[in-house]
DNA sequence: GTCTATATCTCGATAGAC
DNA sequence: GTCTATCGAGATATAGAC
């Protein structure tokens, strides 16, 4: 699967269009024609484009995967204490989130029906990607338990919570809406709400306690 | 929408073999031939049935949404402290979960796609469901706060935390077993383990501290 | 109730004019 | 590169024999 370095201001359109519509109804549900109307182009443009439905998926999905590795969170310094980090962390996680929530939706849905194309994306960029967020609070959270900032836990549990805590409220956002109207009225006020339920609840699940020994 | 009280024995293994379709593909992605071949019956009989493709959609989701909320989880005793009802609703939540994996599919998708089928089952099921053990989580959560068993939270906020730890890592389990590859070797043991996590961190967020003030 | 055959429509993909 | 027109496969849905 080799890949241009770069799109056309077309081809990204497309791409916009194409994950608008692959996040809501998956690889078998979106339709060509839909997408093209999305993207304001006519529907054989996309066949001009990329040959066929499974390749303009797979392009679609290697390019928003990258875009989104990329960009994901804020950047996880390394003078800040593990406190800071994980309010840092859930800050910027969820922030990014709610601003690519297709890309969210699009993984979501890889997952529910196989996800062999996320696999082989996946394996593609733990190459060339040593840096990556989730790796780095790995890290920091191995050294701050370490330091004893944290009590022992274990790390890679410990991110994949924070992160379900993250992504499933805003992957159920309808349902969400329905048990709590709040959110309905003043979603971005709900979001900040939640975001300081998460690290609050997180941090004092991390914090050692007096009457335990380390 | 008026809802069969009951249904053939045929029409239950409709509603399986539908449920494990639409749940992977969704409703625009499933077809009616590869639910026709999995319930093992004739394409012409689900018409015979349902009519059409989107009353089978309608019908399956009723059906499996009361059948789920019915049976989900084990029972929240009344005599139980807190750590307790913690511990017993985490472990009976995910493995019902474990074992309708297909239910938890089905809703995550009719979220990605609007969630407007859901919508109006929750409205509709609000009204026949005062004992829903989520409801009870929050009544049992709220006690707990207010006898001091728990420091001061947001009750809601907690469930949903502990709901997205419950589910997220199996919806998107084929990433997870990439991300950890001896949850492919065995799941179970992974499964046990992740319990085991959530109600560590889970619990340690919310029991008082004694270097704070309630 | 269950099947085969088929009508009708929609989708992905292509041909060919511009 | 962009469009219209259309082909052929495959989808939903139905008709009608048994």
């Amino acid at each position: 699967m080799t890949e241009p370095a770069s799109y056309t201001e077309t081809e990204e359109r497309i791409f916009e269009a194409a994950l608008h519509v692959f996040a809501r109804k998956g690889k078998d549900g979106a339709r060509m024609q839909e997408i093209a109307d999305t993207a304001g182009i006519n529907k054989a443009m996309l066949h001009y484009y990329f040959r066929s439905k499974d390749k303009l998926y797979e392009a679609v999905f290697a390019f928003v995967f990258r875009h989104y590795m990329d960009t994901f969170g804020a950047p996880i310094r390394d003078t800040a204490t593990f406190e800071e980090t994980l309010r840092t962390f859930i800050d910027g996680f969820i922030d990014a989130v709610k601003d690519n929530l297709d890309v969210v939706r699009l993984m979501v849905n890889e997952n529910l029906s196989g996800g062999h194309v996320m696999g082989a994306q996946i394996k593609e960029a733990m190459m060339s990607m040593e840096s990556m967020k989730p790796q780095r609070f790995v890290e920091k959270l191995t050294a701050a338990i370490a330091s004893g900032e944290v009590r022992p836990v274990d790390p890679k549990q410990t991110l994949l919570s924070v992160i379900s805590c993250c992504h499933y409220f805003l992957i159920t956002l309808p349902t969400v809406c329905i048990m709590n109207p709040e959110a309905t009225q003043d979603l971005d006020a709900y979001i900040e709400q939640r975001k300081a339920h998460i690290f609050d609840l997180v941090y004092c699940g991390l914090k050692p306690r007096a009457d335990e020994t380390a």
